[in-house]
DNA sequence: CGGCCAGTTGACCCCAATCAAGGATCGTGG
DNA sequence: CCACGATCCTTGATTGGGGTCAACTGGCCG
């Protein structure tokens, strides 16, 4: 089998993904970030769960909805997308394999964004009583559940700030930035670079831009030097500049057990 | 005593607030939006809880502390903001009598963001210690937490579409609508009259605008007869146009328990 | 080969920022 | 009681960032 850089960066062949492999990026994430026990990662990896595999663009839950299982995101990314009355659309986040784009729902019963896959996506289903039941007889691992959903509010509210106050030069480098840091936590970094699946049009939601002007955004910063975007595929060319522009500030991603 | 608008809208006096009625709003709201048990609030009520009174402007939390303490506002309005490089603030949400807003720390040490006082408030602080003890010892105060935790990043959501991508006139109105559907659930709403303490300026980071901006939008709407804002109070003119405007879709406030 | 969708660029326009100057309100001290 | 300074509100003039519209390119796939 030839070396597939889209592989490798976790953007496409969800085919592969063993039931060994359906809780790794997760785990990784828990070990750095968290000071989570073995005993509640194993008791996590012993959860019936189903995998279903999801084509890029398929919505995996509508808004409105009730499910009753949440997701893991085993290989793929997916985003979290809200449509206005007049058919403008704001993406709120930006999910990738290890996370649990739909937790909440344990606790309210009806989601209120849609969630879609940005690209072909392995995701992993664990009914809502198992999860529960879990949660009650282990403490440790609602503590590692709970804060997982504290840190995304804690991401929403940063993109809150990148929408509302930074320019959109700015803007665009600190998503990636951010972006980068969180693939990075699963090992989805190569040689500074990764992939963000998304269309200058999706790009555009994210930011609240459109993709006209996303365009020359990232025109601008691949004249000014900065990285380059193709195929869905970012390389960073010059990391001094992007931290300039980029103003990131990685606290709120609160990547270890005590901050 | 007089009747003094200001007072029955809470918006202002700090010092009647009992230790009967600290946990009053919070109790409230968790009676209509969750099916939570009386054994579990009697628990809460139970806790050690020390009042401490702030004045307008003055900072509760600062990005980068430690708290030890969770705090529950009992009366008044406070905000967290977030303040960039370049010395442009947004605020994020804006907090009202019944909110818990540092349940995080529980979580995670840290503080992202500021807290600040709107108006003179009384807060109720309760060690992250005894929390952490009930929490273990009740489930179902646990997941009355949780819960809360979780709606909260749900409002972040939908404020993330409001920055994003509401025109600046519609975005106005639904931050308006939002915090009068909160504060209804804490009878904080009177005649269709409710305290919004913001300055103009406040409200343009709120929405991501300009204070001069601000001011032009508050003058259309009152031109339009849509609602007034003086003084820190809101005065819905006409129930209709503001829907209209709105476009509000209530359900991310999770407001019953089913939803 | 042809259709389709993402990307690209130019021309034009409008919403909101910026800059600037007054006016209203309020707490404080003479 | 009035003078004051501070803060917030208000409005006009000007500028600029980003939207809109439109045309064209290029890669991919049936």
């Amino acid at each position: 089998m030839l070396f597939d850089p889209r592989r490798a960066l976790g953007r496409g062949g969800s085919s592969d993904v063993t039931s060994d492999s359906i809780w790794a990026p997760l785990f990784q994430r828990l070990k750095t970030t968290t000071g989570a026990a073995d005993q509640d990662l194993q008791a996590l990896a012993a959860l019936p769960i189903a995998l279903r595999n999801y084509r890029e663009n398929q919505t995996v839950l509508r808004d409105g909805e009730q499910p009753s299982e949440c997701c893991l995101i085993a290989d793929g990314f997916c985003v979290r997308s809200k449509t206005i009355a007049d058919g403008r659309r704001q993406i709120l986040s930006i999910h990738i394999p290890g996370d649990l784009p739909n937790l909440q729902n344990l606790h309210y019963g009806t989601v209120d964004h849609d969630l879609v896959a940005l690209s072909d996506c392995t995701l992993g289903f664990v009914g809502h009583r198992a999860l529960k039941d879990l949660i009650r007889e282990r403490p440790g691992v609602a503590d590692l559940f709970w804060r997982d959903t504290l840190v995304d509010a804690a991401i929403s509210r940063e993109w809150i700030v990148n929408v509302g106050q930074r320019s959109t030069y700015n803007r665009l480098t600190h998503l990636i930035v951010e972006l980068r840091e969180r693939l990075r936590l699963v090992g989805r970094v190569i040689d500074n670079t990764f992939a963000i699946p998304l269309t200058q049009e999706q790009l555009g939601e994210a930011m609240g831009v459109t993709s006209v002007h996303t365009n020359r955004i990232l025109r601008d910063l691949r004249v000014d030097g900065v990285l380059e975007l193709q195929r869905g595929t970012v390389r960073i060319l010059n990391e001094h500049k992007l931290q300039e522009l980029a103003q990131f500030d990685g606290r709120y991603l609160h990547l270890s057990p005590l901050s």
